[in-house]
RNA sequence: GGCCCUAUCGUCUAAAGGCUAGGACGUGGCCCUCUCAAGGCCAAAAUACGGGUUCGAAACCCGUUAGGGCUACCA
């Protein structure tokens, strides 16, 4: 396809050197705003640069772009750190890992910024505003109502140097804004799209550093690009449309542009962006609900990218062996819970059962059990017999309270399909069967159990399964026996004679 | 409204102009079976529409439609 020559090429320029993919001076960075938890569109952003830093040999950094005082949130910044930690994409770079091209977090680096800022404007590329919020406002609404293109209208563009001057020493707000060519356009490759074309008519003023002294995301994000020597830019799709403003503000500046590459959005189940109020979009409540780090990286690398094979369950490891930008998909990706649902399954089948231990060890100091003991040797058979049962760690409890304690009531439809007005007395029998046994092995309740079914001249089933909803409560679970021998001969024979007596 | 991006089963996707459009989740059925699972087998299910280009189009071009994103002194 055109599109991955177009890459190829792209990517060996970069390079510096054909045909050398491993090549350190690849950096890539996710840059969030701590603005609350980690988002898991943010997520997918973070494991793509971090799998193509990884893959190249090259760096992943982390920087905190917190240059909005007011939607800034205390703690969100740890958080955020500490969810890419837990989720095992680590970066190499970032606010508590220097790598010499700190800081890291752009409100420490708003010299650098205003710097800048001035050198446009020395430079005739960026220009003071002095139009009052109001005006802007007012501006806006009355382009809307005309339906009109909504933008600045460039009042303060041709302001004289001494009309500025004496504004300044007014000490009014005023802002820095870039100059745009009135015409001709801005034509960029991204990675995944191709060619991409806007027109510079179409394009804002764009305010560069604000009333505060800090710079708008444009200004700061070219700035510490370039100053981190980020190679590829990669990141959501909503960049696109702003692209040519940092197109331009790297021409301004006479900097090379790093390579972008715009990745398709995660969507509702409605296919908007995937927001918040269609249910959960943060990190820490996928991990909250129980599921696996490595179901979420695997389901979330899926979701625009596939390794061209017919695998579906990756590791980390694996994924960075296979990671490619050039298997990136355009279109945005339904962010689909089943399907995360079966990959969990699948993970959780693949860990050790020793590991699986202690998680489920975790799980029960958290839980209504907390106070009772359960050795390491009892919980490990549970772990044996509900394996294919467990999507989460949490079902080795949930789905089976009844190896923690006896049942305190008897699932009706079952009682009422498996009990019959006989089968107590049937029970009665079958505990003193038991009861005769000496250290039960499985197959010694196997026969136990078909002798007195051959006894009584009926079906095994006819007393398997009351047997099942006596010692469970429930009519689903693992293999009868394989419950008796977690639960063990006498606490089945008690379980025996309270259903007896309470199932009715 | 303007600009930009996108379009294959319900969902995630494969097929780099040439097999019957393949796989996975989910759904349904069958097998296995003491239940529920797991596992195995089978099934239903898609190239948005219309034009071109070509011997040949899901793929390339144009248009239409639909969806999404952006349109702040937010990121």
């Amino acid at each position: 396809m055109e599109q991955a020559s177009r890459f190829r090429d792209a990517f060996f320029v970069s390079a510096g050197r054909a045909r050398q993919p491993m090549n350190s001076k690849i950096r890539v960075r996710f840059a969030p705003s701590p603005t609350g938890f980690l988002h898991v569109g943010g997520l997918r952003t973070a494991l793509y640069n971090y799998l193509f830093a990884r893959h190249h040999g090259g760096k992943f950094i982390l920087r905190i772009e917190d240059t909005d005082q007011a939607r800034r949130v205390e703690g969100a910044m740890e958080n955020l750190m500490a969810t890419l930690g837990w989720a095992g994409v680590q970066y190499d770079e970032g606010p508590d890992r220097d790598g010499g091209h700190g800081p890291y977090i752009q409100s420490q680096r708003l010299e650098l910024y205003r710097a800048h800022a001035a050198e446009l404007v020395a430079k005739g590329k960026a220009y003071y505003c002095f139009c009052a919020p109001e005006r802007l406002e007012d501006l806006r609404q009355r382009q809307s109502a005309a339906k009109e293109r909504i933008s600045y209208d460039r009042h303060c563009r041709d302001l004289a140097m001494s009309e500025v001057e004496k504004l300044l020493a007014q000490g009014g707000r005023s802002v820095i804004r870039m100059k745009v060519p009135l015409e001709g356009a801005v034509v960029f490759q991204d990675l995944i799209r191709g060619e991409v074309s806007i027109a510079n008519e179409v394009l804002d003023d764009q305010v560069l550093l604000k009333s505060d002294g800090f710079p708008t995301y444009h200004l700061a994000v070219v700035v510490d690009d370039h100053h981190m020597g980020i190679s590829h830019v990669i990141r959501g799709e909503e960049w696109l449309p702003s692209t040519p403003k940092h197109v331009l503000l790297y021409q301004y500046f006479g900097w090379e542009l790093p390579h972008f590459a715009h990745l398709p959005l995660l969507l509702n189940p409605d296919k908007s962006k995937l927001s918040k109020r269609q249910g959960d979009v943060a990190v820490e409540d996928y991990r909250a609900k129980g599921y696996l780090k490595e179901a979420i990286i695997n389901f979330i690398a899926f979701l625009g990218w596939n390794p061209g094979d017919e695998r579906d369950i990756l590791s980390m490891d694996e994924l960075i062996k296979e990671f490619s930008l050039e298997r990136v998909g355009k279109s945005g990706a339904v962010f689909n819970v089943e399907k995360l649902d079966w990959l969990n399954f699948q993970h959780l089948r693949k860990k050790p059962d020793a590991e699986v231990l202690s998680m489920l060890k975790e799980y029960l100091a958290g839980s209504p059990f907390a106070g009772k003991h359960f050795d390491d040797q009892y919980l490990m058979i549970i772990i044996g017999a509900m394996r294919e049962r467990a999507t989460f760690v949490q079902d080795f409890v949930e789905k089976c309270g009844y190896f923690y304690q006896a049942p305190d009531q008897y699932e009706p439809d079952v009682v009422k399909k498996r009990w019959k007005p006989e089968t107590p007395d049937q029970m009665k029998i079958l505990a003193e069967e038991f009861s005769r046994l000496e250290n039960p092995k499985k197959e010694d309740y196997e026969s136990a159990l078909h002798r007195v079914a051959e006894t009584l001249k009926i079906k095994q089933s006819d007393l398997i399964h009351p047997l099942r909803l006596a010692v469970s409560g429930m009519g689903a679970g693992p293999g009868l026996y394989d419950i008796l021998i977690v639960l063990g001969k006498e606490e089945t024979i008690r379980r025996i004679r309270s259903a007896m007596e309470r199932v009715k």
